[in-house]
DNA sequence: CAAAACATTCAATTAAAATTTAACGAACTC
DNA sequence: GAGTTCGTTAAATTTTAATTGAATGTTTTG
């Protein structure tokens, strides 16, 4: 019946359609490009692409492939292979999408982490300055205590989420939170 | 000595530029734009502010203030309120910024589970009777069956996503990673 | 070593977001 | 109820980001 097989293909169209849809609206929202996103979905369901195939499933310029895939590279859902036999690049995307994701917060969080410490305690030296110098009017002084406290209320929950990060890291937060039938390998 | 009440009020300045552009960089990782970003900074370090203040200190328009107030309200970091004597709206940033990060992201995440279960699901419905069409050659079936067997694997951490952010609202995870040293209140 | 097959860079274009000015409408004041 | 004072919406502009076609450089092949 080749209408069968006709209805069966555009049944699993639409099915990876809408799961390539729901990843790159996802990774969306972490930053990643639509176009991009809606690459790694398409590479989720293929063993390997090239440039060329990438071109050709979204239907867009090699350049834009190129950067698209260097991007996911480097948030290290996608890795490069080589396949014998062919000169062209062969691209796989990580399967296990969750935990790159995880992976790849780890990497924002921890940036973040560094970011905001460093920022708070330029501040605090600089605040803590103004507080002992008893020339400065005590109202101004009394403002610099008043940043000082908050900002340094705050550190405590860089270093926590510095702990949170080092837990996905260990992978002991699974310890906490096991997953719920983790596979085989 | 007016030379050190001017320095002193330059320094508070940088201090507080500092961290504003910090906390924008970190917001911007998330999706909120950067004069939001800067916004939220800035009202990290005042107890409340009017449009017109907003204003003022970022030296944009209203309609700008408006708008980005008001993401910041969608993603509940900050708050309206009101003020005796004052027909202005005022806004007040909630000063816990991080546990406020937290619950946006646990939005977030929540949002991108249903999404993607849904996906998931109906994905799943289509590739099942594509797979039970006997009708089908046997090569599309395989294929059906490839796919299915990847995004069904996929919904476990999807569910495990879902026990982490309860953990996070619930604030059972800081059972198992408790903040160093919580404040009093 | 010339030609071909690649991936990437660059400049130019196009598309999307952010920002502003102007206009509107609601709520208050006198 | 006329005139203000606000906040928001809408249209237009500016800015920024994504995309492409052409060109470049590198590796491979005959």
């Amino acid at each position: 019946m080749q209408d069968h097989n006709e209805m069966a293909r555009e049944a699993i169209e639409r099915a990876k359609g809408n799961v390539v849809h729901s990843i790159a609206e996802t990774m969306d929202l972490y930053g990643v490009t639509p176009s991009a996103g809606r690459l790694y979905g398409t590479m989720y369901f293929e063993n390997a692409m090239t440039l060329d195939e990438m071109k050709e499933e979204l239907k867009m310029s090699k350049p834009s492939m190129s950067t698209a895939v260097r991007t996911l590279q480097e948030i290290n859902v996608v890795h490069k292979t080589w396949q014998k036999g062919s000169r062209k690049d062969v691209f796989v995307a990580e399967k296990n999408f969750f935990k790159s994701l995880i992976h790849f917060f780890c990497i924002k969080w921890m940036r973040e982490v560094r970011l905001n410490l460093e920022a708070i305690e330029m501040s605090e030296k600089d605040l803590q300055a103004v507080i002992q110098d008893s020339k400065v009017d005590k109202a101004i002084r009394a403002e610099a205590e008043r940043h000082y406290e908050l900002i340094h209320e705050s550190k405590k929950y860089y270093y926590w989420l510095e702990t949170l990060v080092e837990s996905f890291e260990t992978g002991d937060i699974f310890r906490y939170l096991p997953i719920p039938d983790d596979d085989k390998k």
